[in-house]
DNA sequence: GCGGGTTTGTTACAGTGTATCACCGCCGCC
DNA sequence: GGCGGCGGTGATACACTGTAACAAACCCGC
């Protein structure tokens, strides 16, 4: 079991993350278009859950104006290259926060108050998950699992004003 | 750990749900509305997820209409009593197929093609997760745990026709 | 240049959930 | 009996989330 390297170093990069993107696209034969690093971009940028409307509404200006749909087309190309997640406990979007095998068992860590999602996996979750489901007799394709309460950085900042 | 008794035993019991819940609301001094009721008959008798609107078209008739929004009310009330689940990937409700602690890690198990949602618990799972988010520093108000995949039931079925 | 695939823009719409206000029924109180 | 409060319901309207369908633009190889 192992955890990430903290909000630091998933922040560290915009530069980073499209970088990686750009290495995914070529690999794959896939285009990397300005719509898809904007919408990226903004993902990032922003770090926490934010909604399709807030992303397309942070793209828009006067004159130029980005659809939900745009971005829900960029949203769904970003997640299956494995860029960018969806929370479902949220309707929200995330930065991926480091690259994991495609399909491991992310565990994503919602703060309620700031809004910053951290990543995290565990064998040991991840192992009694497979032998309960094979217990039921149940074939997994996929699953989520999602935590909501305050991250240790809202906890310090709320007792320490 | 441990696994509950089937779909059977879940089901066994429209009439043991409603006692459930009028025990429950008789014990915390709450209504047990003809439209609670209603709302959640329909709910344990489909037995699979389904979403608000599917439960008030089924609720309404010729002559007799139930909005979504009273719906929407009746579920609040029912999952704040523990009487009714609802699935964040699917938008949806199922009823709660037994009693388990409130907060306790309850792992649903969605299957995609017939649509019954099974329960499963670990404690193995719930130890992981819990040293995990001490590890991260994250104090957990709820988490969800979903699944989605094929039930024994379907996977038998399609394979011996 | 041309044909065929992919991406984007645009409009419209379906599905999910909430806010607001009025009304009703019930209970306790004067 | 009348009055006021309170929780529940009905009804309308609206906000938010997501998708369908079609046309136009773009790119790329031929």
């Amino acid at each position: 079991m192992h955890r990430h390297e903290g909000h630091d170093a998933c922040r560290s990069g915009t530069r980073d993350m499209l970088a990686r993107a750009e290495a995914v696209c070529r690999e794959r034969g896939l285009q990397f278009t300005p719509l898809r690093r904007e919408v990226l971009e903004a993902v990032v940028a922003v770090g926490k859950v934010q909604g399709a409307y807030d992303i397309a509404e942070r793209l828009s200006a006067p004159g130029k104006r980005v659809a939900p749909v745009s971005v829900y087309r960029a949203l769904d190309f970003l997640m299956e290259q494995g860029l960018v997640h969806r929370i479902a406990s949220r309707n929200a979007f995330i930065p991926c926060a480091h690259d994991h095998a495609p399909g491991a068992g992310v565990i994503f860590l919602i703060c309620r108050s700031c809004g910053v999602v951290d990543e995290a996996s565990s064998e040991e979750v991840e192992g009694g998950l497979g032998r309960t489901l094979k217990r039921a007799g149940f074939t997994p394709s996929h699953s989520i699992l999602e935590v909501e309460g305050d991250c240790g950085a809202c906890r310090d900042r709320d007792q320490a004003p």
